[in-house]
DNA sequence: TGAACATATGAACAAATGCTCATATGTTTT
DNA sequence: AAAACATATGAGCATTTGTTCATATGTTCA
């Protein structure tokens, strides 16, 4: 990389080896958004405790509701989106469906989040 | 646990003991905020997409405005968030501001939802 | 079958979010 | 010092998101 190069950056002639390099090197649009999507269902405190209290056991509906002081659709609706991220699902068990974790990426994601704001 | 208890679902008298158990156990109140905080970071494809671009190289923030096809604006806003959740950092090279990661927690959570994305 | 219970879902509304535009801050060069 | 360049930031706007309320769906028990 030549000296210019270091110190120009200008709107339409920029890096433009590094620039392509990179863009190159992206995954694929929808990769992204998925991922994004994934992560925007980690991205609510309400969602989090779900997660957390499914770590311990699985559970109905409205004993999460109790659990975490929510109505019994709020929580209905964010299991909804949780399920729909395939992070949790749900067996019927008489008249409550019980939910549970679906793998344990969940808990390696989580985990990592936490030591990230340990430090 | 009896029969009772597992059958029995109101709104009152919940399964007590299982509630109390997981509310014993879960994070402070704080925590749970700070960690939906940082996912949320994560969950913009826009952001995502800054993270991807700083695996393979630091860069300046109209280099990235160019790999992405974004305004200078908006990619600094994003960095500004980038930034707050200590995901990455700036230093200055004459006129410009080379972005970094600052640490690899950023690539393992990265990693571990598109392990899970890819099921 | 009808009543009671458990969960799901649609509509509505307030709050949060991401982008754009205009402009401010800070650095280098002449 | 002034001009040019690189980045940051505030205000405004459209979109998204989480909750509540009302109601629908589905299961069990009398």
């Amino acid at each position: 990389m030549s000296v210019d190069d270091v110190e120009r950056c200008e709107v339409h002639e920029v890096h433009a080896d590094k620039v392509q390099r990179i863009s190159s090197l992206m995954p694929d649009e929808d990769e992204l958004y998925d991922l994004a999507e994934l992560f925007k269902v980690f991205g609510d405190s309400t969602r989090i405790r779900i997660l957390y209290a499914l770590f311990e056991a699985d559970i109905c509906v409205c004993d999460l509701a109790e659990t975490l002081g929510l109505t019994q659709s709020a929580v209905s609706h964010q299991l909804r989106i949780l399920k729909q991220a395939k992070l949790v699902a749900g067996r019927r068990e008489g008249k409550q469906i019980i939910y549970y974790l679906m793998d344990d990426h969940v808990r390696t994601i989580i985990a990592q989040g936490r030591e990230h704001i340990e430090e």
